[in-house]
DNA sequence: GGTGTGACCAGCT
DNA sequence: AAGCTGGCCACAC
């Protein structure tokens, strides 16, 4: 009713951003976790495309904190360096090993749960 | 205006 | 057991 949509935004791109903005330092989220909370688990690729766009965007996005389920660093090479995003991950406090997160049950942040 | 792709996930064979 | 295909939505040509 009435307005509808008060969801803003109004975009899965939007929304996306605004999860992925709200990260707390130190962990770390997966593409699944994000679309699953949005509402539709399918779109998960999505979350990615949307990722993308923060590189070529204006928005600060901390993409570095969104890995795969498996904890991968699947989009390390869309950094501009495959390097950056272990840096930065590691820069938070989070070890990283063969592009992995270590503990990542531990530094796993559920935006579904957590919020 | 239609087609293809895209940093995924999960189910089926 | 592993590999492949489908599904989701949005953007680019």
């Amino acid at each position: 009713m009435a307005g509808g949509e008060r969801e803003d935004s109004g975009s899965f791109f939007e929304n996306v951003f605004a999860v992925v903005r709200l990260i707390p330092f130190g962990r770390v989220t997966s593409y699944g976790a994000i679309a699953a909370y949005l509402g539709s688990r399918g779109s998960a690729r999505m979350v990615g495309w949307a990722m993308n766009a923060s590189h070529t965007g204006v928005t600060d996005i901390p993409a570095h904190r969104v890995v795969n389920r498996n904890g991968l660093l699947t989009g390390k090479y869309h950094f501009g360096s495959p390097a950056i995003m272990q840096q930065l991950l590691e820069n938070e406090g989070i070890t990283v090993m063969n592009d992995q997160v270590t503990g990542f049950d531990e530094v796993f942040w559920d935006p579904g749960k957590e919020l």
